[in-house]
DNA sequence: AGAGCTTAGATACGAGCCGTTTCTTACGGA
DNA sequence: TCCGTAAGAAACGGCTCGTATCTAAGCTCT
């Protein structure tokens, strides 16, 4: 693995190779066991090239696991909020499912303590594909006529994340059965129970009536990429 | 901090004095930041105290977790499922909060690795609090005719827990709002909702119907404190 | 009360890791 | 071709884990 009597690589192609030993290191031995040290030699480099890119070993790590996440921009049309909400959530499941379990939780235990990063993966554990839910999915139904804008409030909208994220943190996987359980046996039925409850009870919804908008801008619309 | 003049402590009472040692250090200093030799020196002993008790790091750190959880063996009756479910949640706060996000999240993360633990851990975090719901909450409600067997499935039982885990683990807190808005926007209406579109659609409810008694034994038929 | 066994507590060790420093040398742009 | 930038090697201080060794305290049993 030494660099003898190769090339030296250099900038993106020396990046890649260093994220992808991490990776490797990552897959091999668990979020404990990624060294500098391994790491750097596994890439065929020393530590000091790796801290001239990254301050620190968590520093590495997070930005080894965003650089593995696929692109998520738009989803594609199923015709129904149902089939929506589930190619959706098998976005997020592929996103998820790039980091991996262990990893994830590795890099939300490290980041909790900072407040500020911690801010920024919050934002980005939720807000990115929160956004495809508002301005894709739920658009669409609205055109549909499946939905009318009362039926939803926030809890409502995240509730199908929610459930995903709760499935892979406990087990490191979300298969497609449990996507659709969610989508058919917990989020669908909820609306319609809320519609009708709502009728039922006559009294004026609760908050969630004419929310505002409250994430302009649409997917993309952060500074760096989502961490799911 | 030395235990110069004072009495030796033994058995559960130095235990004690090391769990709180333990517990002090991961306030100040977070998950990483406990080391067996801070928390020797803290609770006035050394380190092959703390080895004579837990083989590792983990284990100490894992077992500090469980001697902070409170019992909870029965949920005070409301008088409505929607009240006796709101109870359930307030009790599962208290033993997330007993334990604390980030502490969950380490241990978390350090336990995936290990099977066995990790299912451990997986029962726990699921089954206790599970028990509670199946045989006293449904119990109840079902005895009220407030719910039929029928109307309920796997995940319709466990969709409160997640939910409050899933906000627990963004935000490391659970207001009362959250928790009322859980039942009242979400779980109600998943139920009414469910029996209402299983109504319409006529066609045989999915594996939901007569579920087999999954976890026969009820609360505390563990073999260990439960992590939540 | 005394003997003996258990276990607390002090100290030191090897191995490994983090993050840094120093230095040499390859490479690429001008 | 020359020179600045960055790669790569080596070693360091400080810290951690988990272990080994030893002394002595105190409980238990007679």
């Amino acid at each position: 693995m030494s660099q003898e009597g190769r090339t030296r690589r250099r900038g993106k192609e020396l990046e890649r190779a260093i994220f992808e030993a991490t990776w490797a290191e990552l897959q091999e031995g668990g979020f404990a066991a990624v060294t500098m040290e391994r790491v750097a030699k596994r890439a065929g480099t020393s530590k000091p090239v790796l801290y001239r890119r990254w301050s620190s070993r968590v520093e590495l790590l997070v930005n080894t696991a965003l650089h593995r996440l696929p692109d998520a921009d738009s989803v594609p049309d199923g015709g129904t909020l149902r089939d929506d909400t589930v190619n959706l959530l098998k976005l997020m499941r592929q996103r998820l499912l790039s980091i991996g379990r262990e990893p994830m939780l590795g890099i939300l235990t490290e980041v909790v303590r900072n407040p500020e990063v911690n801010k920024k993966v919050f934002r980005h554990l939720i807000g990115h594909l929160r956004a495809l839910m508002t301005d894709v999915v739920l658009k669409r139904a609205a055109e549909r006529g499946e939905i009318e804008p009362e039926d939803l409030n926030e809890r409502l909208k995240t509730l199908p994340f929610d459930l995903v994220r709760s499935e892979f943190i406990l087990t490191g996987a979300v298969p497609d059965e449990a996507i659709e359980e969610i989508v058919d046996t917990v989020f669908l039925p909820a609306l319609a129970g809320r519609k009708l409850l709502r009728r039922e009870a006559r009294g004026p919804a609760d908050a969630a009536g004419a929310s505002p908008p409250e994430r302009s801008g649409g997917p993309g619309a952060g500074d760096a990429p989502d961490l799911v």
